[in-house]
DNA sequence: ACCTGAACACCGTTCAAGT
DNA sequence: ACCTGAACACCGTTCAAGT
């Protein structure tokens, strides 16, 4: 109610990720978050300088609750770990996938990931454009998998309902595959889109070590 | 200036598609979108229902405008050329991957899509929960690269000067690798970040492809 | 049927004024 | 120094009125 806390960044940012992870980031407005903070919108201008910082300060707090990878000798064990906290992180928090897209400047949390993972790169032998390559490929896959799954429609536990409704609307004949594939494996017991990200990483993984074992020769 | 062509909700698309790609989708609104057709704000709900539909309504476009895979029985060459072409048409219109997310209605161009890239497996020989896998990767890949390329805070040409500020603003030795990384790679002549795409897709087919070849033996 | 003017409940942000 | 009231130039959308 009252400012008792006294304002800060970072007490204008954790209200913010608290707001986009309730109602999505369109739900993040000065004004609601000055209501959230018991204070004016006017306020925050003392500690942010616009809605611009807003955003890029709460994608790089979301990027600090990743784990950084550990900095042993064993790369694939290391960057499985990593991916696995990226996808469970923006798992938490689905509206930050989309909004790294509009971001241009890359905040102290995500600098030290980027260099965090280029150093697991290099301890483990890959050469500059091996670690390049490795680079673009996990980071694209981890981030398309966490927008894919922000994009399902439905929560996991309400697949069966969901995908029901959208095959009803569907003109009869027009997407054979698709309802052959859904009735024959989406909606069969034991299918869950998010145990796809363990499977996809494991095969990047291997591609990466084949590539890595072929360079050494 | 005058509406002379009468105003359509394909019209209305193609206009808001445009006005996207030119300044973001925040640039894309109902009083802009109606300014650019030559009419007022309200007759753009004669076409059209609300902003959301809007949104719907251009991101089933941009997947329209992505090259169906052809029907050849090489399943491996299909998916490629897909491939390709989705990440081209995402780079075209750098707001669509992010815009995906928050889309929870499918139009009959993404359906059309997903039923043909579902054929091409099955006539590949992809066993459901195979299939499954592969379709995962792969749309998680070229989103994520789309996303990834979106992102990049500067054109092709202006790397070195984008990536050279982005440098001096670091705190002296914050950042070894990453410094590391860049000067000896990224500002390499011959380094360009989209040409990641094909090595990173490759990788991705030679382990779909390993793995068809087990689950057939 | 299609277009519109006025109005409503919102935005982010500036500026001058308070403590 | 930090907070704020009033104001400005925007939003998307409803509703009643025009043709």
């Amino acid at each position: 109610m009252s400012a008792q806390v006294p304002l800060s960044r970072d007490r204008v940012l954790e209200t913010a990720v608290a707001l986009a992870d309730e109602g999505g980031v369109a739900a993040l407005t000065i004004r609601a978050l000055a209501a959230r903070l018991g204070v004016k919108p006017m306020s925050l201008y003392h500690h942010v300088p616009n809605k611009e910082a807003i955003l890029d300060g709460i994608v790089d707090a979301v990027f600090a609750e990743i784990e950084l990878p550990p900095e042993g000798p064993d790369w694939r064990a290391a960057l499985s770990r990593r991916a696995h906290s990226a996808r469970a992180v923006l798992a938490r928090h689905p509206w930050a996938t989309a909004v790294l897209e509009s971001r241009a400047h890359p905040g102290p949390a995500t600098l030290r990931h980027h260099d965090a993972v280029l150093g697991v790169l290099k301890r483990g032998g890959f050469p500059y454009a091996l670690a390049a390559h490795a680079y673009s490929l996990l980071d694209s896959y981890v981030y398309g998998f966490a927008l894919t799954e922000a994009a399902l429609p439905f929560a996991p536990q309400d697949v069966e309902e969901a995908v029901g409704e959208l095959l009803e609307g569907f003109p009869a004949g027009e997407y054979p595959h698709l309802v052959e594939f859904t009735e024959h494996h989406v909606l069969r017991p034991g299918y869950e889109y998010g145990a796809e990200f363990g499977y996809g990483l494991e095969l990047i993984l291997d591609g990466l070590a084949a590539r890595l074992a072929e360079a050494g020769r």
